[in-house]
DNA sequence: ATGGACGATAGGAATAGCCGATCAAATCAT
DNA sequence: ATGATTTGATCGGCTATTCCTATCGTCCAT
């Protein structure tokens, strides 16, 4: 057995072909399939199914595939370590970052990252708290942006910021005159929402209740951005919760108003999560003071 | 790198000298040393200090040396995999046991074992709690049977049974004529207690307290075994608790009469525990039903 | 039926891993 | 101090593995 051999495994069994497999993995096809076929041999497990279409991993297989990701993912992050090692502070970070606090953050984070951390250069990939974790998990992110607990203990976090929410109300709404809010008094079928998956979504309900009525929010929104609900507010359509971020972004402009929040948990803890078992550390500690320095510095949230 | 040089590499490092490593891996000395120096050229790391003497693992090597024990786990683990997607119940289990369990749970497990897992022998490894988890995280024995909780969520764990404790009196006692004893009639300086370590000498505190009197107990006893425990208390040295399987040895014996106790907490949960990455679930459970079976057949404890 | 896509097979070339023999440095015993 | 011993590195040659190109068989779609 070999880290090679295992590594043609998974690549067929993400590709779904032995052909695409062997270019993936700078291979010509009849090595891979060779190696493949001595593998199973070694192991006495048929992995993978071939029936001339599609290579498809067998049930049997399936225990295989998952045992030889976890040998990849540790060998990687042997290599890792051993970069980290010469100094952990260099090298490309890939982080994730949620999608409501990503254009807010962001704009202010690479530039200081690349201060603070001038050999470590970001990659940043914006999306779903749901789909970030997966990948954190899989090695294909070395650290995330979240506003969540992180589930398990596979992953350790260290917090950012606080960040309170902020009502956003139309200009001319009776909430735009307040100095501020209480949860209860906002009518939760008149809230504008992110779509599924978002947390903000999530938290908005927690909030400002009934999450039992299902979708029956006012407008039954279901927005991809934050900046979307933002403009839908503006426009009169309903009230939305933003994270204090986004609220500043629109300080000052015109048709929107927002409202600082009266009650319990009217804030999201801002954390930078990573997989335990990631070696460098040293760098995210350095990435979260980063980040920390914007907030606090810059004029960015609390 | 290499699956092989990654082996190298742990066992110079448990070694300690280059020369045992590679009879230790079946190759030669310029082999091995040869593989690793290779590795320690690609990964720009010196994992080792060779001072002629000794080969120590340098402070940098520390890191590499624990993921490549990893990686080495990840692998042994898919091969695992491989051999139980065969059948499960097939291959030796090593099993690891407390030293108050295994020799009254033994006797009637083996044998039980031996017919309900009949492809599946089973080697017996009896240790303190605190030996047999790193041996289990390790991957050098496949599961454990313990009366503690597992620490950590690397674990996974099925109840066995309920064992209560008795007090165990010499004849003579006054409690030896009670039908049953409180633990808080209990000086808890009249009781022998095991050596540190066994986890049955800090749940016997715990039930009858004063553990911040530190070792000043009456006959300040550090017993390696319970037998010489209920020894030292059948000749009047002082009470002892012991889990129902101990006293039931003793039963109808002179000189010892078991007292049942009660209180809260007079019973320690004994289970199964193993890795969760371990590929032999179906073994683990299967395991664990022959051994309750042996609880709840045989005459053996509750 | 036929062309295209996919994987398996065969034979030869390159590479990597291994061994025995030997060398250099450090330690130990006299 | 000095030779013996131990330990790891180096060298030359051998072997096994891995890889490639070319080719074939099979399945599917046209």
């Amino acid at each position: 057995m070999n880290l090679r051999d295992l590594q043609y495994v998974v690549a067929v069994a993400d590709l779904g072909q032995f052909g695409r497999a062997a270019s993936a993995c700078n291979v010509s096809q009849p090595t891979l399939s060779g190696q493949i076929l001595k593998l199973e041999e070694e192991l006495g497990v048929q992995i993978f199914e071939r029936d001339g279409r599609v290579a498809r991993v067998t049930e049997r297989g399936e225990a295989i595939v998952a045992h030889a990701r976890r040998v990849i993912r540790a060998a990687d992050d042997l290599k890792t370590a051993a970069a980290a090692s010469r100094d952990p502070l260099e090298g490309p970070i890939r982080l994730g970052i949620i999608a409501t606090v990503g254009p807010y953050l962001a704009p202010y984070l690479l530039p200081a990252a690349a201060r603070g951390l001038p050999r470590a250069p970001i990659r940043l990939v914006e999306d779903l708290t749901g789909h970030l974790l997966p990948l954190l998990a899989d090695g294909k992110l070395d650290a995330a942006i979240i506003a969540t607990d992180p589930p398990g203990e596979r992953l350790e976090e260290i917090a950012l910021y606080e960040e309170p929410f902020c009502l956003m109300a139309p200009s001319g709404h009776p909430f735009a005159k307040r100095k501020s809010v209480r949860v209860d008094e906002i009518d939760p079928r008149s809230l504008l929402l992110l779509a599924d998956g978002h947390c903000l979504r999530d938290q908005a309900l927690d909030l400002c209740g009934h999450p039992d009525l299902g979708g029956a929010t006012g407008a039954d929104m279901r927005a991809a951005s934050l900046e979307t609900l933002l403009h839908m507010t503006a426009a009169g359509f309903g009230l939305t919760l933003a994270p204090h971020m986004a609220a500043d972004g629109w300080r000052g402009k015109d048709g929107l108003v927002a409202v600082p929040l009266k009650g319990e948990n009217v804030a999201r803890r801002v954390r930078l999560v990573w997989r335990r078992d990631m070696p460098r550390k040293a760098a995210m500690l350095a990435l979260a003071d980063v980040a920390r320095g914007c907030v606090a510095a810059g004029r960015v949230a609390v």
